[in-house]
DNA sequence: ACCTGAACACCGTTCAAGT
DNA sequence: ACCTGAACACCGTTCAAGT
């Protein structure tokens, strides 16, 4: 057991414990394993048999801490392109769900991807050729490939946000708003009552990924419509 | 000054200081006011001239002060329902502008209101009728005008959060983006090149009003394709 | 029933001191 | 240059005691 325990001081050549890429490893396996909630400085540390302050040596405060996080998230995305052997609304279609695959990876970093402008920011550049090779072959304008790219993107978003939620909560929805819904005095809301009366349980019981291909089914379509009309 | 000050032990009839409501609207005006991050239990504590430990007599614990928000800025929601006097893909986009609008109402709370469940689970048994109303004209059948409703809604959802966060930001989006994609190898992402590059600072500077409402547009036009089909 | 004060077990972070 | 230990100014929350 040499070099291993509580050491002061500069460790020597070869055998250092911390480095940006170590800590944020570290804090992405505790945030995976046990929610955002579970990663703290003085925890971080802890998991990496080091003093909570040798952290700051490497990042400068916690904030830099979620920020690399989502980094390493986005940069761990890589969209399969097929490329044009598939018409341009399945190329679309596949960079969109191997886009919502990699938000899945980390259920509990969600939020905090989502919410980061610079990270977001930078998917554009890192993984966006796909969608804008697909909507260029749809044959859009400039303009309207980049704001259908921004509305797809809005909607994935909106949608690994609520299946991330969802994945945490431990109660059954569908009974409870169906419920609800019921109890609804009878002129306030006749088509909701109506419709989502109508499906029932089992039709609420939501199937994220049919819910999905349906919600790129309806973008597609709503593109090729655009495209048709330039 | 009657019966202001630290008087201990419970309050006479008619001189309650506390209740959950009047809790719940300081810590609205605490995270409006300041962002989430100012929101402690002993801030909101402070600001109602009460002892922290008095708060927990109203509400079990800081989630449900967050929880509570999030119903609260539900609650203030409407959306007003032109009916039918307007076609329905107008009465949809007036439904989703409404929203909208009341999520930008609180900025700071995005992200709290977006990602609970039970709040979101909530909006739906309140404000979708509009939304229900105006598929149901469109002609789509029951399951299809759960699916569209849903989509609608998570583009809503994912184009607040960008738009929460990028308004959190100080710095300027575009330039940085463009300057990015630019400095792209060549061969690495042709399309994007040409289509970002193409479009310039000025183009990439982004109009939330007009992005959202071609959102909605691609949107209106897949499910008026969808219904069309069935 | 409702409010309080002291206390507990935590936080993130600064700063001076080690090697 | 990198790591440490003590310290500071906070947290959320429990618990027993007041009225």
């Amino acid at each position: 057991m040499v070099n291993v325990g509580k050491r002061s001081g500069r460790p020597r050549a070869g055998e250092e414990r911390l480095s940006r890429e170590a800590i944020l490893t570290a804090a992405l396996r505790i945030v995976d394993d046990e929610g955002i909630d579970a990663l703290t400085m003085r925890r971080l540390a802890a998991t990496l048999q080091v003093n909570p302050m040798s952290l700051y040596h490497h990042l400068p405060n916690k904030a830099a801490v979620l920020a690399g996080l989502a980094e390493l998230v986005f940069a761990g995305l890589e969209l399969p392109d097929p490329g044009d052997a598939v018409p341009w609304d399945e190329q679309l279609k596949e960079a969109a769900r191997a886009y919502r695959n990699g938000l899945r990876q980390h259920p509990n970093l969600a939020l905090q991807v989502l919410s980061d402008t610079s990270a977001v920011s930078d998917v554009v550049v890192v993984t966006m050729e796909p969608f804008y090779r697909a909507l260029d072959r749809a044959g859009l304008e400039p303009r309207q490939i980049f704001e259908a790219a921004n509305t797809l993107i809005d909607f994935i978003h909106g949608f690994s946000l609520g299946e991330a939620s969802v994945r945490a909560e431990t109660f059954e929805l569908a009974p409870d708003l169906l419920t609800r819904v019921r109890a609804l005095p009878a002129d306030k809301a006749p088509t909701l009552k109506r419709i989502v009366g109508g499906l029932g349980v089992e039709g609420l019981a939501y199937d994220f990924d049919g819910g999905f291909e349906s919600g790129l089914s309806t973008l597609t379509a709503g593109i090729a419509a655009t495209a048709r009309r330039r």
